[in-house]
DNA sequence: TCGTGTAAAATGTCTAGACAAAATATCCAT
DNA sequence: ATGGATATTTTGTCTAGACATTTTACACGA
């Protein structure tokens, strides 16, 4: 924290973000900057490379290091546990198993279809739902690809969630998201709420080394749940 | 790419998105690592730095260097220009500015007052519609606080969409997003969908070095967009 | 005037070592 | 056995320099 790297990173970084060194701006070079804090040149280097990996600082050979422009907007949302999120609450959490079959991955029509996700022979399917204080929080459908999940053959889901027992058993390397807003439809009694109510659903597809892992659709009622994203530029 | 320290750094990682190096494993000690690849300890411990920032690795005095157990499901999502994205998908654009009004901040009985968020004294209120292929695509309400932002007076936003113009003009240190799903309430008319239908709403609030820039309420019809979030753990 | 080659400036990578800091292991005295 | 001092192991930071690489600037020649 107190390092000397530290302390020019986090110099060189209020400068950024305050505005005095505006972007595209060139800041000093590493040997005038070994000069102004009296070190060895590897830390200045360390400091700047810092910066450089989070994005706000780009350097070119022979010019120099120049405050980078801000690019593309990215936030970072986190998507949680939904029995740790309930839990923080303060609220009573439980899980629901409404269906648990296995089935040949050949005959889900799903739209869990995505390319590059193919999943192997046999798949475990999970629906259930969240109950966060005696409201139903959230439907979730789930697929385990038991060629890469085993040992879920074994688990009892009517005691923790599938996807609590994912995060703490099987690894994964690569997932991608996708949210949309669509009406409760056939959910709506499960969920307790009209057919026509808003809703955000979220579909996860998650790998592992390039394997599919599982496939899980959630629908949250509109009202009880969304998602936050803090973001910082460049 | 080719320098030493990486190859060693996409060897560590390789084994650990691999398996081969389980969540809570230790890896080799830095000066096992220097034996193998002959090289000095500043370069090996180079490579484990770049997995501790991005969090492939945690490091521990005396006991070691330890793969990383995946905590927190996080995704990077990006909320683009929306002009960009729908020119991407060779549509025609077009922002229909629906009102514009300046206003005294004290006013405002928004939803944009979020903690920390505090407006100046004078506010400009843009609404107006993005419109992809002739079809609405996205009903927007946006503040622009005038302190922040005085050149927003003199500029034509019938021309540019707001957002587009304050990517390029005004640099912002910080953002805050929400999502949502609602019905389309009284918005349903403006984007020719029901009342009732579902609909993504995204709101963000953006500061520049501590100081509210705009809010921006956005509500796309659930059937025309989605957010898509690519992801990978620790 | 217009290229073109060369020098210079800046970052990129690496070495071989030094000392610091922290956590664990060990040993000794009680 | 137990508590505390001490040693050891491992990472954390830093130094002072070397050579590579890339790009720009400039001088020179056609």
């Amino acid at each position: 924290m107190s390092s000397l790297d530290s302390r020019i990173r986090s110099d060189l970084e209020s400068k950024i973000r305050s505005g005095e060194w505006p972007p595209g701006s060139r800041i000093p070079t590493e040997l005038e900057l070994v000069a102004q804090y009296g070190c060895a040149r590897m830390t200045v280097h360390k400091a700047i490379t810092a910066l450089v990996a989070a994005g706000l600082i780009e350097r070119r050979k022979k010019a120099g290091s120049f405050v980078a422009r801000p690019h593309v907007q990215t936030a970072v949302i986190e998507i949680p546990d939904i029995a740790a999120v309930i839990s923080e609450r303060g609220e009573t959490y439980r899980f629901d198993l409404l269906r648990r079959a296995r089935a040949p991955a050949a005959i889900l029509d799903e739209a869990s279809n995505l390319a590059g996700f193919d999943l192997g022979d046999e798949v475990l399917v999970l629906d259930g739902l969240h109950v966060a204080a005696g409201r139903p929080f959230c439907l979730e459908h789930r697929l385990i690809d038991l060629a890469a999940a085993p040992q879920a053959v074994d688990t009892d889901f009517t005691a923790t969630a599938p996807g609590s027992w994912l995060l703490g058993h099987i690894p994964w390397s690569q997932a991608r998201h996708r949210i949309t807003a669509c009406s409760a439809g056939a959910g709506g009694e499960l969920l307790q709420i009209a057919r026509s109510a808003a809703c955000l659903q979220v579909e996860r597809w998650t790998w592992r080394a390039g394997q599919p892992v599982t496939f899980v659709r959630q629908l949250f009622p509109g009202d009880r749940y969304d998602l936050v994203a803090e973001f910082t530029p460049n």
